[in-house]
DNA sequence: TTGTACGCGTTATCAA
DNA sequence: TTGATAACGCGTACAA
């Protein structure tokens, strides 16, 4: 058993000089017209971040790629420590002359040094990384979603690796983006397919849908109570008078069409209405044009409810399309309540689907399962919240 | 009529007891209907991904935080074969007999085996991670321009890490992210301030700054001919008639307000016309709205230049709002082409910003910066279109 | 307080 | 064609 294998490789060429030559090279490369700037740049460059190039595989037939990253045993040749001084330099809680630990920083500072964080990862199981699947950034309710998210995991540190479903393959795409040992997937699920959502959900990773349950152990599901939002809204329409009622739905494979659906119906029924008619859209805003004005086309209804609000905006430009006053002769609603829909010009009649809610959920829950890995599946409801406007 | 109003409503009722409680009822909920399924699950994902938890650290007094991945060495002892003969196996051009990779691919599926991203990428050097930086998600243009570049960065087998500025203390968490090897940094530099986007540019990463040129080695720039834009559309404007201009310029930090400025007034200094009024947005469809209509009250003007489309929207509210008809007492402007622009009810005159080529320029850049790291610095700069809609 | 040695999971090299 | 072994860069138990 050889103890000392690692000893061998003493013969590296490095140090400061290393260094100079190196940046030497390089800004010859990048010369051009502006000579005075290039000293200056340089000498930011060289107190701000230094490629380091091991000397040995430099004089090899291969190309030498892509100079590496300083490393701590880079840091640790200059100060002259060794190599876990400089680790514990960077840990807070550890066991280093103070004196020594300055020196430490100021070296790295100096050379642009960070610790690697995919060798810290391979060490201590814990990656930072997260996957985020969204069905389509296009979407104003998936963007904001994505935003607020994002904010928040990087807030507590974790690095949100943003996969949009839209993608052409998205099988293949999966299985490398697996190869990562990410801590969470964190899935979108109401704009996604059942397909993928349950493909995902499969990988023993850690895993949190929103919008869409999902079983399976380790998965964890944040849902809006959208059957409940659509019948409350539809309740306060048939209050208000409407008697024909149409219903524009969403894509077939997606979770929150039906269940709004559903929840129309539930008040419908309660109410002895029939439902007049229905269409089918995209959830954009132009195939909920392109849908409404068909459906206007057919059938007389005096109350258009839209599974979200892009396709009510749609229905609303549909309705003037045909010369039908909102909410005079039509009422038209929407699900989600995006930023669009306070704007005064749509000033869109709607159900809050709470982002920040279903954000701080999922934040929660990834808590929960960090603390308790193999932890009982959770599910956290959120109740969405009328926003009576102009439209109804 | 005001549009911000709402940012004011921040509602936040919902704590942690909210949580738990919500969540009691559900978890208790959805683990009791489902007792006999759980054991098919069981037995399902058995068979579907196995989490391997090494024997040795079993016994000791720590909590087994979190069950280890698969990893080679298991296959390698299940297949009764060495981890070397695993790893060919997942290596497309490499020995292995073919009856013995079938057998190690065999075991790997069943076992849910997928070779570690992090450990390949200590090795290799190449981490196919990609740092994306964005002003903010709610700007359609940059929602637009991130769903454009994840497609395709994922379809290269790139990572996409979302970074949004609107981070409280980016500088911290920057340094957190920069612990990782990336290959490259993406900036949309555009929406972001100068300073974040000059720290980020310190680094030596493969950096691509879109929408606002970068000095430094290494640092790539695509760019929007910004200027000739504007210049080119107030030229149209003064040939229509328009005589009394008013521009409502973005954030000051951000590069490409001062950009279009300068070309709207080498138009009109080209024209011998006066810049009758001038007024700051955010960029933001209620910051637009807010400045115009205070523009609007003081000054008389018949044409209105705006920064991007996003403000150009919150002006057509103003106008409206003021009893000025567009375009026949005031013509309205914007830049981006977003997809919102072109919808019947704004039917905006305005400036492309073509998304898809900014894309692909960055691919390009980052192909040819991969060939060759150590290349001078490239720029492209991208051709903006004249859309010529009803607002003007 | 400091340094040595080992393990994390992979790929690449080399000898068999 | 195969298996042993050396990196890769880091954290850390352990010995000094």
């Amino acid at each position: 058993m050889k103890l000392c294998g690692r000893k061998a490789q003493r013969t590296r060429a490095h140090g400061l000089h290393f260094f100079l030559a190196n940046m030497h090279t390089c800004s010859l490369a990048s010369k051009h017209d502006t000579l005075v700037k290039e000293s200056i740049q340089f000498n930011k460059f060289l107190h701000s971040g230094i490629w380091y190039r091991s000397g040995m595989t430099d004089t090899s037939k291969k190309p030498p790629s892509r100079p590496r990253r300083v490393t701590a045993k880079t840091v640790a040749d200059l100060a002259g420590v060794s190599r876990s001084a400089v680790s514990r330099a960077f840990t807070p809680g550890a066991y280093v002359e103070s004196e020594k630990r300055r020196r430490i920083l100021q070296i790295a500072a100096e050379t642009g040094y960070q610790p690697n964080a995919l060798a810290a990862g391979l060490k201590g199981g814990q990656s930072n990384l997260v996957a985020v699947f969204v069905g389509d950034m296009r979407s104003p309710y998936d963007a904001a979603f994505v935003g607020q998210l994002t904010r928040r995991l990087i807030g507590m540190r974790k690095w949100p690796i943003l996969v949009d479903q839209a993608n052409g393959q998205p099988e293949a795409a999966l299985d490398d983006l697996l190869r990562f040992p990410l801590d969470a997937l964190i899935l979108r699920g109401g704009s996604m397919s059942q397909q993928i959502v349950e493909r995902c959900a499969r990988f023993n990773v850690p895993t949190i849908s929103s919008g869409r349950p999902v079983e399976g152990p380790g998965v964890d599901t944040v849902c809006c109570r959208n059957a409940d939002g659509l019948r409350r809204l539809t309740e306060l329409l048939v209050q208000r008078g409407c008697r024909r009622f149409g219903f524009l739905n969403g894509p077939r494979e997606f979770y929150s069409s039906s269940q709004r659906r559903t929840g129309v119906l539930q008040a419908l029924t309660q109410a002895g209405l029939p439902l007049v008619a229905e269409a089918r859209g995209d959830y954009t805003v132009e195939g909920g044009h392109a849908a409404a004005l068909e459906l206007l086309n057919r059938h007389r209804i005096d109350a258009l409810i839209c599974a979200n609000d892009a396709m009510a905006i749609g229905a609303l430009a549909a309705a003037r399309a045909v010369s039908l006053d909102v909410p005079g002769d039509l009422a038209v609603t929407g699900f989600d309540d995006i930023d669009m829909a306070g704007w005064p010009i749509f000033n869109l009649t709607t159900v809050r689907n709470p982002i920040d809610q279903a954000v701080d959920a999922i934040i929660h829950l990834l808590d929960l399962r960090q603390a308790e890995p193999k932890k009982a599946p959770d599910r956290i409801d959120l109740d969405p919240v009328m926003i009576e406007r102009g439209t109804h």
